[in-house]
DNA sequence: GACTATTTATAAGA
DNA sequence: TTCTTATAAATAGTC
């Protein structure tokens, strides 16, 4: 929302980022606001700023939403089985994604008909493709790479599930995910590192 | 944003607040996650539906947050002192604001030239005036009503600063105040009921 | 859960 | 900082 489209990644300039904090602080806790009056909702923000100062807002206010949030009953099996069986559910769903796509894949069909073992049809050479076939060979890629994505995150999770430590009353938490809808044709992504979002899943849960 | 432009008050009909509860906790979320992004700052949020499911989101995560905010040194003196300072900065702008719409006043002039004790000029009989006169009539007792509103508003706090006894450790706590840029000449506002913004400020601080 | 007409937020620039 | 403005993004109403 802007002049430009800007990618969401840590801002350098230091100027522009404390403007850009002030700007988007205000922002947030005006929708907390709208929030919680429209939909009659408790709700609590709190905002560090690098300078290490707080902001925050609550209604009815924020010492009633952390006091609720603390003396909240631990549910954390319940909760983290169900964001298990939610990132199970994606899974499967992106792979039956790649399912289809795979299917379409014409050098799946080479590969049949030349038998044998060969090389799987993402070793392909890709030196010969046309540009129909190249594009199609990305979306598979990319087809599988979000497959492997979700699976170690569905992993990682269930392995959290067994070793959890931390004192996390705190439930429900959930880092946004990004790119939820990026575009199907990016090939960028194919090179892309992993996605913040898988990181700070590893920390939180 | 949407197809209709909304006014923020508590949607009666429940599956419509529960459907605007659930898009806009996923776009508040999001907010949050650019800005701690964008910003690198920590950023916590916790959100209580009316049904009382707590849902959250925190960079690094909500603990954390949470965490550092009960640390936090208090510095309610500080602060509110702070927040006291500012309402009266803008107490003292409003004050000087409506200073100027009275002066452009013609009521007051006739006042003057009247002598005696005579009416106020905001109790003059409005009946005889003409669509411009009312006008700007009608601009200077909203800046007079704009003038009391904060006036209470920076009473109630000082007031609250003596008699503090909650047990906020969370500073800098401010519910976001609406309407701050309102249209100048909404007639309506003068018969408007004390804003929310006013009713929550005096059960939070 | 999708779709879009609109409103709202905001990135740049002054 | 604060204002302006072009543009991106969120979302209200709708199916």
């Amino acid at each position: 929302m802007g002049r430009a489209k800007i990618e969401i990644k840590k801002i350098e300039n230091r100027s522009a980022r404390q403007v850009c904090f002030s700007k988007r602080r205000m922002g947030l806790i005006k929708k907390a606001s709208e929030l919680s009056i429209l939909c009659g909702s408790e709700v609590g923000i709190i905002v560090f700023s690098q300078a290490g100062k707080a902001f925050s807002f609550g209604h009815p206010c924020i010492d009633y939403v952390i006091d609720k949030t603390l003396k909240r009953p631990v549910q954390i099996n319940c909760e983290k089985i169900e964001k298990i069986r939610q990132l199970e559910k994606q899974y499967n769903e992106l792979l039956q994604e790649l399912e289809n796509e795979t299917e379409k894949h014409t050098i799946l069909q080479r590969e049949f008909a030349g038998g044998g073992r060969g090389l799987q049809w993402w070793e392909e050479d890709v030196s010969g493709m046309g540009i129909e076939e190249l594009k199609q060979h990305a979306e598979s890629l990319e087809a599988m790479y979000r497959v492997v994505i979700e699976r170690a995150k569905f992993l990682q999770i269930q392995a959290s599930l067994v070793s959890y430590q931390l004192p996390s009353h705190f439930l429900g938490d959930h880092n946004f995910q990004h790119e939820k809808t990026h575009e199907k044709h990016q090939l960028s992504l194919l090179v892309a590192p992993i996605p913040d979002d898988l990181c700070e899943k590893s920390k939180e849960l």
